[in-house]
RNA sequence: GUGGCUUUAGCUCAGUUGGUUAGAGCAGCGGUUUGUGGUUCCGCAGGUCGUGGGUUCGACCCCCAUAAGCCACCCCA
């Protein structure tokens, strides 16, 4: 025998592995999203974990590029390098000859790319949810991971307005469905751009954006000093945090956002989307702080956040648990024109962490097969294995524990899978056809069942 | 990219002002006990104390370097 070398057993920085336990649970907030995804007309994509490196680069700014993992090239990867570029030993602008591929960094840029490139097999507007890792070589911390996973649904090609009411919809009903209570805050982009009208700073639009969704983080004091040292004048703070703080809640009301014409265009757009919904979704509530980081919304955009007013949320602190918006010519990069789209994304890691805290996830999503057979001894394995398979046979989960272990084995076992009933089989079981069930909670026996009444009382 | 903290058994962590052979709980394995139920008790196995230097008669402990992980910024989900 060679020596083997023992290997520390260590996950690569910010990755996890799932316990079946936390599949199960992950499973229940997937499977309870995509029903209501369905129920809507969303269908299901998947696109590669890995796409081409131009396709990801320069779609997310300089940071995002950084933060893009790169796939080295297979083989020998250094020969398609210029000799000059080996030279210089610049790492960034080597990097096209030794990385041609990279991991996808969210979703949608992959849909963009999707989207454009089956157009003619897509039926429009093209109504799509994926759910699927991305990876990021960002620092992790807290609640923040390498790989972890997105879950959007978007609606590509059609501008109407109902399509934001849908959406609306279908984040009331999903959180409804898993029990949190929240709110569902929007605004709309061009309440935003507007503002930054009125006030006459059009150059400082991207950073007055950045200030507004660091609104529930950050004091006004410290947002304010940022922005007298960007170049603001007191009298243009004083002007924002009238509109942003004071008016927050009617800001798409004003009059001075409505004698822009984009503000009046989102007034419209807002108007529209309250008319329908009506009171059908009272959790719905406009916030004129509501921005969104990134910049490539231009209509409406929403985010999730905890109710605080609810009893049930007592004192979690927690960040958005989703997001989304109305973007214009997403696809325009990848060479097609004119197709809006508007969708929504669920943060599923945070949304996981909120129903561990509150206790929301059914007691049965962990519960293993329904009975467990344990031979009394290792002769009758082949037996008690051919009465699992008959309940298999009527649908009924069932598993034999093989090895000859102790009792205490049997019951460590059946309690750390969460199992129901159990069956020992000896050679009296045998002999006599007749078994006894026992339930494991109330410790209930029923005796002298033949295999059919078993299986009856099992179903 | 910037800063802080941490690193001792598979996991969670003790470890005295620097003193011989590094400990516990959990998990694993074996036995024991429980009048067919997760129990009790006992034992076994498992560590180059992140790594590399240094100080010292002597280092898990002090110093330097380095790495990894976590946490907070930036940014984001």
């Amino acid at each position: 025998m060679s020596e083997i070398k023992k290997i520390k057993p260590a996950l690569s920085k910010g990755t996890r592995d799932f316990l079946p336990v936390e599949v199960a649970k992950r499973n229940y907030i997937f499977d309870t999203i995509k029903s209501v995804f369905r129920k809507y007309g969303f269908e299901e994509i998947e696109t590669p974990a890995i796409e081409r490196m131009e396709t990801l680069t320069g779609k997310y700014g300089e940071e995002g590029d950084k933060l893009l993992f790169k796939i080295l090239n297979s083989g020998d990867f250094l020969k398609d390098v210029p000799k000059e570029e080996l030279a210089a030993a610049n790492s960034q602008s080597t990097l096209k000859y030794i990385a041609e591929k990279g991991l996808r960094y969210d979703l949608t840029v992959p849909l963009a790319r999707y989207v454009v490139q089956h157009q003619e097999n897509l039926a429009f507007p093209f109504k799509r949810f994926h759910i699927g890792p991305v990876w990021r070589a960002d620092r992790p911390q807290k609640g923040r991971y390498q790989e972890f996973y997105q879950c959007d649904a978007d609606i590509i090609g059609s501008t109407s307005l109902l399509n934001e009411v849908e959406l609306s919809m279908i984040y009331a009903e999903v959180f409804k469905a898993l029990g949190i209570d929240v709110l569902i805050h929007f605004n709309h982009r061009k309440v935003i751009e507007s503002l930054i009208a009125v006030i006459d700073k059009p150059g400082f639009s991207e950073l007055i954006v950045s200030c507004i969704d660091k609104l529930d983080k950050v004091e006004w004091d410290k947002i304010e000093s940022e922005l007298h040292a960007a170049g603001l004048i007191k009298s243009e703070t004083d002007a924002l945090y009238n509109s942003i703080i004071v008016k927050a809640d009617t800001l798409w009301c004003e009059e001075d956002i409505r004698a822009n014409a984009a503000g009046e265009e989102a007034h419209k757009d807002i108007s529209v989307l309250l008319k329908v919904i009506g009171s059908s979704i009272p959790n719905l509530v406009y916030n004129g702080r509501l921005a969104r980081g990134l910049n490539y919304y231009t209509g409406i955009i929403w985010e999730i956040v905890l109710d605080k007013s609810s009893v049930a949320n007592n004192n979690i602190s927690m960040g958005s648990l989703g997001g989304g918006g109305r973007y214009d010519n997403l696809t325009e990069m990848f060479g097609a024109k004119n197709m809006s789209g508007v969708g929504i994304s669920f943060g599923i890691e945070r949304i996981y962490d909120v129903m561990e805290e509150l206790n929301l996830f059914p007691a049965t999503i962990s519960q293993g097969v329904k009975v467990l057979f344990i031979p009394r001894e290792e002769e009758m394995e082949e037996f008690a294995f051919q009465q699992a398979h008959a309940l298999r046979c009527d649908g009924i989960a069932a598993e034999v524990y093989l090895g000859n272990v102790k009792k205490q084995k049997h019951f460590k076992y059946i309690g750390d899978k969460h199992i129901a009933y159990f069956v020992e089989v000896g050679g009296d079981e045998k002999a006599s056809g007749k078994f006894r069930l026992r339930n494991v909670q109330t410790r209930d026996t029923q005796s002298d069942l033949t295999l059919k009444q078993l299986i009856q009382l099992l179903q």
